[in-house]
DNA sequence: CTGAAAGCGCTTACAG
DNA sequence: CTGAAAGCGCTTACAG
């Protein structure tokens, strides 16, 4: 009933602990001999490693700590599975603290993660968060912080963000290079930054086709169902409406799509439409959305692995924070496709 | 720079660890002066406990280790969610492993989770596993161990399910009150209970509302998009066709509805369907699906209520293991709405 | 290549 | 109500 020890192994063998521990850690100064007799008694006996004696004095727990928003956001359920991925085959393990977005639950989760001796600890702030003071008690311990997809501003530690402007840039020029030629966009609040960038990707990319920016074509909406709904009904009852809507968002995209359906002219298919995330949903709506995927399980992935690079090296010479950038991915669906007008029959 | 213990916090008030210990852990005979001088003085020298160290000497880690298929899938994504939601009420955190639906991922898992010192795990099973000795461990241990979703024969522990057979009785009869008549059923693999039992559903609704049960009527698919459509052009061209279609789950249906719109007759608003899981793109696509919601989050609450009461009560007359099975909730959109026919103008 | 010994930071019966 | 002491199961400098 007992759990096996490294005593109880040592007993059998008439050995000490200290050799029982060396030679199941592969410590290089044990004969290949004892190693062998060791792990074989270790399995005969069913021992299972004690990690939180371990760590007590080793001081490593071989636990990430990830503080995310909420699990039951797909987006995060994506990161965690990436992060989980990379650690698990380095040996790691992930302990999860949700912050539901609040402030408060967020300054209890670096706590706890700290009580828990975390090697260190990857997170995305919640939307509350406007100051750090709780992460530099992490930074004052010399664990290593990742932020993933939100960063914090005066907050110098290693990220993984997407480029939001690269993505714009790109789904925009998607829909210039399908022949559309009235394209609008309808961005979301400028003071958060993901939205002013693919606002400057949009733009940018525009003007790299020799395109004129037209101010009534950009609309600022909230980022929900509805308000992509009433952006587009707007842009569809303009003198000169646009031939295609570039949504900063999926949810957007798929508001401006249902005032599409509604509205007499233009049919879906004689309008083109890109959004941006990859939600769930974008590939069953009808048309299928084109979008712009954010590689969510990669993210994850690179966080790990900024974690490992951190956690090997020590203490290295004082780089500077390792920010990685990734590249966005134009996930070409219906949704943009441009239909070549029927051949009118001219003589 | 090192960490502040409780060897410091009594040094400075002149008195034990073993006091200040217990003042910190409230414990009953410790007099309020005391407790609170403890407590500032820990606060000020920004005292944080170590788990580790604790766990060691008293032997919970007050950590519940779940172990999922993977993070990605939303329905997990959700049921962590509700699991951490209700452990952390309880002082309890969440350590996380993916088992990638695989037999040999999941063995190692229960080993690492074991290595941890968990106080309770809560799992689902990969597809893969047929058989349970690597649970066995588990039970020999007295560790708390919670299946959700996916239950295995023969291993007799508490669960979290939900009640198929009643999901899809709802979903039968909400057709049948709808108006429909003609009810077809695009089941999936029978060896897999969930499916099994949402069969019998189907079935036993008809019949409490005495109806025909029409063999033809009846499909075997293979849960993915594509089956659902295959299945679904197979059904509209029997010489008499249905009028409505229940789905045994959402991509069935949602191929299902591609097959009825690139079909001549019936439109889509003509025919009834209905889907099973609540899938994120259920709510978003043309028509929005009708569909049962498993309550994902719940399940993972109540799995977790379930290792809380376990773990309270310790050891006790040994009950049986408790099951709990979740109500379904029908949830109405447009899918399953029955258009009242035009009046024809009759004399 | 192996052993003896100390110690990681707590908790907890035992005494008083 | 508080203290002295042992010990949870490991790891690791130090010695040989």
């Amino acid at each position: 009933m007992a759990r096996t020890t490294i005593h109880d192994i040592a007993k059998e063998l008439h050995t000490t602990a200290a050799t029982v521990s060396r030679a199941l850690n592969d410590h290089p100064s044990i004969s290949a001999a004892t190693k062998e007799t060791v792990k074989a008694t270790a399995l005969r006996l069913n021992y299972q490693h004690n990690r939180a004696a371990s760590s007590l004095r080793s001081g490593k727990t071989y636990v990430i700590g990830v503080l995310i928003p909420s699990a039951e956001v797909s987006f995060f359920g994506s990161v965690i599975h990436g992060i989980e991925k990379i650690a698990k085959s380095q040996g790691y393990n992930v302990l999860l603290f949700q912050t539901n977005e609040q402030y408060e639950d967020e300054v209890q989760g670096v706590q706890t993660l700290l009580q828990s001796n975390v090697d260190g600890i990857i997170a995305s702030i919640s939307k509350e968060t406007i100051q750090y003071d709780h992460f530099l008690e992490v930074k004052r311990r010399d664990i290593p912080l990742i932020l993933f997809d939100r960063s914090l501003e005066g907050l110098d530690v290693p990220s993984v963000m997407i480029n939001d402007y690269k993505g714009a840039f790109m789904a925009t020029e998607h829909l210039i290079e399908q022949g559309f030629t009235r394209i609008a966009h309808i961005s979301g609040p400028q003071h958060i930054s993901i939205f002013h960038e693919r606002l400057k990707g949009y733009v940018d990319a525009l003007a790299a086709h020799g395109m004129k920016i037209d101010g009534d074509l950009i609309m600022y909406g909230k980022v929900t169902i509805d308000s992509g709904r009433t952006c587009a009904e707007q842009l569809l009852q303009l003198p000169s409406p646009p031939d295609a809507i570039f949504a900063a968002e999926d949810f957007t995209a798929l508001g401006a799509l249902q005032a599409i359906k509604e509205s007499k002219w233009p049919k879906p298919g004689q309008i083109g439409l890109v959004g941006f995330a990859n939600e769930a949903f974008s590939a069953y709506i009808t048309p299928s959305l084109t979008t712009i995927d954010q590689q969510t399980a990669l993210m994850g992935e690179e966080a790990a692995k900024i974690f490992m690079d951190l956690s090997q090296k020590g203490k290295k010479p004082d780089l500077p924070p390792q920010k990685i950038v990734l590249e966005p991915l134009l996930v070409q669906r219906e949704s943009s496709i441009k239909r070549k007008p029927k051949k009118k029959s001219i003589p």
